[in-house]
DNA sequence: CCGAATTATTTTAAGATTAAAATATGATGC
DNA sequence: GCATCATATTTTAATCTTAAAATAATTCGG
C-alpha cells in the first residue's frame, strides 16, 4: 500500500549524522501504528457481541423475551408518558420502519400501547402497559444481575475507568462521524 | 427490589457507637453502585452502533458493499487456504445456518469459492477468489481509514489503554458466560 | 463391520433490519 | 386559501439473523 500521508518510515541514511535534532525526529516520526483504531474496533465488537449473544440467549431461556422487544421496552420503561416513533427509533439507534412491526408484536403481547398524538395527527405514541411496566422490572432486574457477573472480574475502578473512556470514545465518534 | 446479595445499606443504627471497625465497615459495606455494570454495557453498545452504523452506510455508498458480506471477507483474507464454513461462523460469532445463503450471495459476486474438503465430505471450505482478494485489500484500506478518522480526537495512549481494558473485560466475558 | 453418537452443513420458519419509496399530516410563505 | 416544503410513519423488497429441525458424513466402541 502506498503512503497516503506523505510520512514514511525513516531510517539511518534519511539522517545526516552528528545531529540531535535528527535523533529527536526518527522517534517523533517513528511510522505510527496503522492499525491501532482496527485492533480497538475489533475488541470492542468482540466485548459488545459477547454480551449482546449471552444476554440475547438468556432473555429467551428464562423469560421468553428477544433482545430488541427487550430494548424498546427498556426505552418506554423511562418514559411512563411514551415516546412517539420517531424519538424511539433514534435511542435505540435502529431505523423508523423496523420499530413499526416491532411495535406491532409487543402490542400482540399485550405489553405496549400505540395512540395517536392528539397535537400531532401524524405521530404516534408507543407507551408500556401496566403488564409491560410488571414484565420488565423483573427482566431489568435479572438483566443487571447478569451483567454484574459477566463483569465480575474486573474492579469497579477498572469498570468506572472503561466507561470514562468509552465516553471520550463516544465524544470522537460523535463529533467526527460525517453529517 | 428486594435484597438478593445478603448485603443491604447500613445506617447509623446498625452501628454500635465508638468502635472504630465499625465506622470502617459502614465505608467498605457502603450500598453499592448496583448500575455500573449497565452503565458500561450500554456506552459499549453505543460506541458500536456508532462505530457500525458509520462503516455500514461508507460500505454501501462508497463500495456498494454491505457490512456482513465484508466481515465475512475479512476472515477470508487473513487466511489463504480458505476456512471451513464452522470455524468461519465461530469467528465470526454468527450462527452456522447464516452463513450458507450470505456465502452464496458472495459466490454470486464472484468474491468467494465453496469447495467440498477432499478428506471430510461433511465440510465445505470457503475461499476468497483473485477478484475477492483484490476488492477486499481496496476495503480494508479505506475501513481502517475511516477507522482512524473516527477515533481521530483520542490520543494513540488512550487508544491503547482503551484496547488494553477491553481486553480484561473480554476475558472476563469468556470466563464469566455460561458454558 | 455395524449401530450409535458426533460433527458439519443446510433448510425452515420466524423475526429483525435496512434503505428507499409511498402515504399522510403539519407548517410556512405569499 | 393554497402551494410547497418539511415531518412522521408505514410499506416494500432485499438482506440478515437466529434457533431448531433435518440431512449427510464421519468416528468409534464393540
Amino acid at each position: 500500500m502506498p503512503e497516503k500521508t506523505g510520512q514514511r518510515p525513516h531510517s539511518a541514511a534519511d539522517t545526516p549524522l552528528g545531529s540531535f535534532d535528527d535523533v529527536e525526529a526518527i522517534v517523533r516520526l517513528e511510522p505510527r501504528d496503522q492499525k491501532r483504531e482496527l485492533r480497538l474496533w475489533l475488541r470492542l465488537l468482540t466485548c459488545a457481541n459477547l454480551i449482546e449473544s449471552e444476554i440475547r440467549q438468556r432473555l429467551r431461556i428464562d423469560y421468553d423475551m428477544t433482545l430488541p422487544r427487550f430494548d424498546l421496552m427498556a426505552q418506554l420503561y423511562r418514559e411512563p408518558d411514551g415516546l412517539r416513533l420517531s424519538d424511539l427509533s433514534k435511542r435505540m439507534m435502529v431505523s423508523n420502519g423496523n420499530l413499526t412491526a416491532l411495535v406491532d408484536r409487543l402490542i400482540a403481547d399485550g405489553y405496549v400501547s400505540r395512540t395517536t398524538d392528539t397535537n400531532d395527527r401524524r405521530a404516534a405514541v408507543v407507551q408500556l402497559t401496566k403488564a409491560g411496566t410488571l414484565i420488565f422490572s423483573q427482566l431489568a432486574e435479572a438483566h443487571e444481575g447478569w451483567l454484574r457477573a459477566l463483569m465480575g472480574d474486573l474492579s469497579p475502578v477498572q469498570i468506572q475507568s472503561l466507561t470514562q473512556d468509552l465516553a471520550q470514545l463516544k465524544r470522537s465518534l460523535i463529533h467526527r462521524r460525517q453529517d
